[in-house]
DNA sequence: TTGTTATTTTGATGTTTGTCGAAATATCGA
DNA sequence: TCGATATTTCGACAAACATCAAAATAACAA
């Protein structure tokens, strides 16, 4: 879990993930949306992909990026844990475990 | 948004918040509860508080500290966001804006 | 195999970050 | 005011981090 919120606490990593909110894309059309340079962007992909907030898959000479959202629901409970209203919604009809 | 995302990626920062959760404690209070030092402690409290994720009160030679949970909402939606299902409630009786 | 494209790894550099001890600031009680 | 307690600020340092250019790896095409 340490992973992920180090992974977030970045700007470029926060928006190569909202990128792939977009849809897929190969490493190097997400380096292209940015103003540094390939290996930088090849090195977030990385830790992103260490903390599973992305997937690759080689897709013949390129390799593509997606969100991994299951990590996601992690870092929500750890959210309402604090926030101290158990909400928790797993879908948008209400919550896994209904606190009362 | 960036402060908060930064505050959190620290372990010890986000044991303080879940410290904090479980009551209001004075900075001292709070150094004792981690085996760093008292401005190291200082620091985090810092930097949580200008990332406005906790409030501090003087309380006659204490000072002390408490969860702002309202900062949890946006950060919630910025996870929302990215996971697609846009559920996002706002309590535990469903979403503040369905999306169908 | 040779050359081309796509991506990652390596080595280096400047910046940021977490921690410490010491000093400074603030509040209270005698 | 003086002394004790509580907390923060200062100055310094090592570790971690983001970035770059160059080299290495991998897949494909000729």
């Amino acid at each position: 879990m340490n992973e992920v919120f180090k992974a977030l606490s970045d700007p470029t990593r926060r928006r190569i993930l909202e990128l792939l909110k977009e849809g897929n894309r190969s490493a190097g059309q997400i380096a292209e949306a940015f103003p540094i340079g390939k290996p930088a962007v090849s090195h977030h992909l990385a830790l992103l992909k260490a903390a599973d907030l992305v997937q690759s898959e080689r897709e013949g000479q390129s390799i593509i990026y997606s969100l991994n959202t299951t990590v996601f629901q992690e870092l929500l409970s750890w959210v309402y844990k604090l926030r101290g209203t158990e909400a928790e919604p797993g879908n948008a009809f209400g919550g896994t475990h209904e606190t009362r």
